[in-house]
DNA sequence: TGAATTGTGATTGTATGCAATTCTACAATT
DNA sequence: AATTGTAGAATTGCATACAATCACAATTCA
């Protein structure tokens, strides 16, 4: 109406969150890596009020550590972190799945049908990223149709955090790949087939064995620490 | 600013997000009540930043809504959050079980028989209060056994969201209380026979049906909105 | 030479001022 | 009488200034 785009509604901290918040997420910020208030505030053309609240966001989300009178940084992944995150998402995500299956629609059924071809599809291109990134959003669907607040806040969360640990890893190898394929298309079936427990049992076991492929992947790698 | 006592050491921000936070959890703030900036900041004779950076802290952990330029409130419960929260809990508390048995010492299961004891003290002598708080208690002993920091922390924030819920409704009558020691008195057997998966069991049981007794608590007392 | 100490620069923590937004009351209009 | 418009007060959002703290190097003394 004035402005050269639509004013501006949401507050300035919380895009500045948004900005960091895909920044760590993505590896562009690294584990330990200072964020240094002045820095980041000339960068990002704010002052440091809304900087320092985003922060806090972020603290509390386990992106960031605020170490008092020392600064922040972005919060350090250790391998056992990594794996205590799959151990609460494991039993979430089944709890997930049976809510999603007594409350989605038809119209739901079929997206993550289509969420599975598409994985399908990048995994047999070869396209390892592909699969990585639908996989993250396979799971984030389901958790979605169980239409859960508490669920999918705290899911979000840790899920945000394991996919960090992910993202500084490589992927998978092929054998690793081929055992989440397999998991998902029981899991497909079984959904199918409405079969509630059984699902949840697949998605537990598969989110469980996820975990420990991702901590066997940084372990090898070496890029975090224990 | 003067300090009459020694050095605080710990930020100011914290120590505000302790004193907002208890008055919250002790209903002495009440749902929708507002958290009005100068008025706090008067009485707590501090300024707006760390009141506001405490607010963040609070907002994170599902204690205070903040309204964008409207100020913040306390808080309000839906009695259907309740019940996810419970929902959560329930596969959270089992989880916490099954390490918690594999990893606390013979002290530790002691303290645990101890906590119960003392519950069947307050339940014997008809203090619902005493019970009530030894329950808590009770239950955040067992997942701090568990030495699991994701699930502590995770734990603790649904843990006082449910709390919160529960300082709102009247306590449980005679025959949930009733139902609930019975609960605690097959767990501790269970625990004293090393049975893992069917103490996780009874945990998981006994934490969905005082969900349920919770929910419908709140719900015929009408202190929550739907 | 080396350990302890103190000074200095840089950085974080807190207070305060100004701008932007929302709320309230009251008047004008239909 | 109900609704809309508007001015002013109150409150929040952001920027900036000042105080407290920390890290590290230069200096002192054993």
């Amino acid at each position: 109406m004035n402005k050269t785009s639509a004013i501006n509604r949401n507050p300035l901290h919380s895009q500045v969150a948004a900005t960091v918040r895909d920044r760590i997420m993505q590896g562009e910020l690294r584990p330990a890596d200072r964020l240094s208030e002045i820095a980041l505030c000339e960068e990002l053309e704010i002052s440091r009020t809304p900087l320092r609240e985003a922060f806090k966001l972020l603290e509390a989300e386990g992106l960031v550590t605020i170490r008092p009178h020392k600064g922040a940084i972005v919060a350090e992944i250790s391998i056992q972190e990594i794996g205590e995150v799959f151990d609460l998402l494991a039993p979430l995500e089944a709890l997930g799945v049976r809510l999603a299956m007594t409350r989605m629609s038809a119209e739901d059924k079929s997206r993550i049908v289509a969420l599975h071809d598409q994985m399908i599809q990048f995994y047999e291109s070869g396209d390892r990223e592909g699969c990585f990134l639908t996989d993250y959003e396979f799971h984030n669907t389901l958790i979605g149709f169980a239409q859960h607040d508490v669920l999918q806040t705290t899911h979000q969360s840790l899920s945000n955090r394991s996919q960090r640990g992910r993202y500084l890893a490589p992927r998978f190898d092929q054998q690793k790949l081929d055992i989440a394929m397999a998991a998902h298309r029981e899991l497909i079936v079984s959904i199918k087939d409405d079969e509630i427990e059984k699902s949840a049992q697949i998605m537990h076991d598969h989110v469980t064995l996820t975990g420990k492929f991702v901590v066997d992947t940084l372990r090898d790698s070496g890029v975090a620490r224990d």
